[in-house]
DNA sequence: TACATTTGCAACCAATTAGTTGCATATTTT
DNA sequence: AAAATATGCAACTAATTGGTTGCAAATGTA
């Protein structure tokens, strides 16, 4: 049971967990309200996104308010910088070409 | 079997072929060279990548090169902007903080 | 033509997943 | 104190997953 943040996006439903709490933090119950599933099956979700700590929680009354935890999602982008290189220089090609072209053809 | 790229990354060993096939083309059998398990699962996994359009095939006699489609992999970008406009709000937000307090504090 | 190489696909299997229902605990309200 | 509310956790289930082995098709080589 040893999960990651790449598993924990995957699942659609989390994602758009994830989406909600951006927003603002939530409870269960509210989150649930906006899902067509039981109040447990978020909670199951709420479980994999905190042991993954893509969020947290506080506590308030008998209430648990999820929050987002922005840096995490950080490690996301860090992993896509590799492949950003890439495209970037890859348009920084396309760009050279283009002004190279137009160098020639007049 | 409808699968998307977030369950497509969602495995370490698919984002490592990812990884490999950046840097350069390969075959199945290149690939699997560089993992412990057999060129079968590779072919698994590369089979999920293409049906998610995440990797290219150029055939080439009998070898099969597989490319990585660089411009599928915006569209992680594409999710994650609607976060780093948190974060980077966030952090606009530390940066004012700290130029008020500067103006405060002498 | 015969043989080796490269690959994809199907069938099967163990483990994991997302979901359900039911229950126990803690807090607030009456 | 009793009832209602908010939540987490455990047990169960159906579907999916990542992996295996075995085979067939296509291409290249002797």
């Amino acid at each position: 049971m040893r999960r990651d943040i790449f598993q924990a996006i995957a699942d659609p439903s989390r994602r758009a967990i994830l989406a909600l709490i951006a927003m603002q933090a939530m409870t269960p119950n509210a989150l649930a309200e906006h899902f067509d599933t039981t109040r447990q099956a978020v909670s199951k979700h709420l479980r994999i996104l905190t042991e993954c700590e893509l969020v947290s929680t506080q506590q308030q009354g008998r209430e648990i308010y999820y929050h987002l935890q922005i840096d995490k999602m950080k490690e996301i982008d860090r992993w896509l910088q590799q492949f950003r290189a890439i495209w970037e220089t890859r348009f920084s090609q396309l760009d050279e070409l283009l002004s190279t072209t137009k160098k020639i053809e007049p």
